[in-house]
RNA sequence: GGUGCCGUAGGCAAAUUGGUUAAGCCGCUUGACUUUCAAUCAGGUGAAUGCGGGUUCAAACCCCGUCGGCACUUCCA
């Protein structure tokens, strides 16, 4: 059999991180058994559903390394398909036209609660007679079509990720509403999610569909309209969900959750990729826990998806991002970290400043954990002035310190090149010919050449403020501070 | 309320399917390194597996009960 999974995100906002995983599982599993990877964009909700949001849902797709065989498909642009399958059912009387008006249906629901019994559709118009229907027709009313779910029903199914699952007709709400209401001329109204899901699983040869927790009920559903449409019906899997930390399904109400919002708080896509796959599964003899996509679909299988919601871990995402980040070469990230630095407004050329930028990039990339972090860990090392912190002020007025600085200066000034090596000389020298402790040399220098008293590696800040000349002209501020 | 699913340290999780002392990672913490923060390295902390019974020589794993959490319960997807 050839495995052929889709992903089926709706337009209806940005591409969401619980969305996210699902694709990957569903890549993962593809990829492992070799067969394709659809994409399909479920925009039957007209009210909601935007093009832009489309865009954000493939952009985001294609920057977590997701690539699909087939797609997208747009189910706007298949709603005769639909409308094929609703007429088949109403011609095999299988559904019927229902004409329950939302008050009455609202009304039944209260009542039902009231009660203390689960809300449900009551199937009253299941048998209605010609003179009833000719009837509700003359009030105006507009039939919604309903699919027949029989109450005595069991349904069954083996579901890869829980093992057997079973649903009872009678739990499942009632006859299920297939299409709205006719609007204009149109026989019957547009259809809805579940038909129009089972349709095109049904037409894209769906043999999979992983997908998460929170459809279970809906597959139980889906089920009998494969069965009525008498087709053969896919394997299930249902993964568990992301959670907040109240251990609740992570939704947008949450914060941060779309794979946009990732992106631009600085964190790699492979770093994404990679805790989302941690995320409720594990390798099988192995404790491996950084793996690009393609070494995780080695390994994949759906016996080993744990059962359990789990909540998300900033920490540990934080983790994974800056052990990518610690590994690439500064040539690899500094395009990455170019537009943090614009954003920040630090003056630079992208292109005349590279060399300089690489060299920025190398002293701070073992140190950071998101792009992010590259804004303050490089701060002080744009522009020609500072400004000094209270506490380097401080370090700058100790004894000793502006002879230091000053012969330091004079070094600077006599020498005819210039990288760590020479640096390091010069403070060696100045440190005895001072005969004062090593840290004070340092401390005093970090506090004259950055304005701060903390910071990354200073021997190599120091060399690459020297490339711009800005060395000497914060030396000379520092001095000016201490003689003031 | 109903139905379903799930329950191993603060978080993610493993446990050859009933077999020593319940892995590993993140976090937290201590130390080392360093001119500093971070990073890195090394060590430490923390769970009687939701709870109570039962079966068994032996239970995280099987059985019964119980509690809790979550999901669904749309003319949304």
């Amino acid at each position: 059999m050839t495995v052929r999974v889709r992903i089926a995100p709706s337009p209806t906002g940005n591409f969401h991180i619980g969305t996210a995983r699902t694709a990957i599982f569903n890549w993962l599993f593809v990829r492992n058994h070799g067969g394709q990877f659809i994409l399909r964009i479920e925009d039957t909700d007209t009210e909601r559903s935007r093009p832009e949001f489309t865009e954000n849902i493939l952009d985001g797709m294609t920057w977590l390394g997701l690539n699909w065989d087939e797609g997208p498909f747009f189910q706007t642009q298949r709603l005769d398909l639909y409308r094929q399958a609703v007429q088949t059912l109403l011609d095999k009387g299988l559904a019927y036209r229902c004409y329950t008006t939302s008050d009455e249906l609202d009304q039944m629901r209260a009542t039902q609660q009231a009660r203390h019994e689960a809300p449900r559709y009551d199937n009253r118009h299941r048998n209605l007679t010609a003179e009833q229907i000719a009837q509700f027709e003359a009030e105006g009313r507009k039939p919604v079509i309903r699919f027949k779910i029989d109450d005595d029903r069991e349904i069954v199914w083996d579901d890869q990720v829980r093992g057997k699952m079973t649903w009872k007709g009678r739990d499942l709400g009632g006859d299920m509403v297939i299409a709205r209401q006719p609007e204009g001329d149109e026989t019957f109204g547009q259809p809805l999610y579940n038909l129009a899901v089972v349709v095109d699983d049904m037409d894209m040869k769906i043999s999979h569909v992983l997908r998460g927790e929170d459809h279970i009920a809906n597959t139980a559903k889906q089920i009998l309209l494969y069965e009525a449409l008498g087709e053969e019906i896919p394997v299930f899997a249902h993964t568990p969900l992301i959670l907040n930390e109240k251990g609740q399904k992570l939704s947008k109400r949450d914060g941060v959750t779309s794979i946009s919002d990732f992106k631009r708080m600085g964190f790699l896509p492979e770093a994404i990729a990679n805790y989302m796959i941690l995320l409720g599964w594990t390798p099988e003899n192995s404790t491996q826990e950084l793996f690009s996509l393609d070494e995780a679909a080695q390994l994949f299988g759906l016996d080993r998806v744990n059962k359990a919601g789990a909540k998300f871990d900033w920490d540990k995402l934080d983790w994974i991002n800056s052990q990518y980040l610690h590994n690439k070469a500064p040539e690899a990230v500094v395009d990455q970290l170019i537009p943090y630095w614009q954003e920040a407004g630090y003056e630079f050329d992208p292109e005349g400043d590279r060399d300089w930028l690489i060299q920025l990039t190398e002293i701070i990339v073992h140190s950071l954990t998101r792009l992010a972090d590259a804004i303050p860990e490089s701060r002080l090392l744009f522009g020609e002035k500072i400004k000094f912190s209270e506490k380097a002020i401080a370090q700058l007025q100790l004894e000793n310190v502006e002879p230091v600085l000053n012969s330091i200066q004079d070094n600077l000034a006599s020498a005819t090149e210039f990288n760590a090596d020479i640096a390091k000389d010069i403070i060696k020298q100045v440190t005895k010919a001072h005969n004062v402790k090593k840290g004070l040399v340092m401390k005093s220098l970090r506090a004259a050449l950055t304005g701060e008293l903390q910071g990354p590696d200073l021997i190599q800040s120091w060399a690459l403020l020297h490339r711009k000349g800005w060395d000497k002209a914060r030396l000379q501020q520092a001095l000016a501070v201490i003689s003031s």
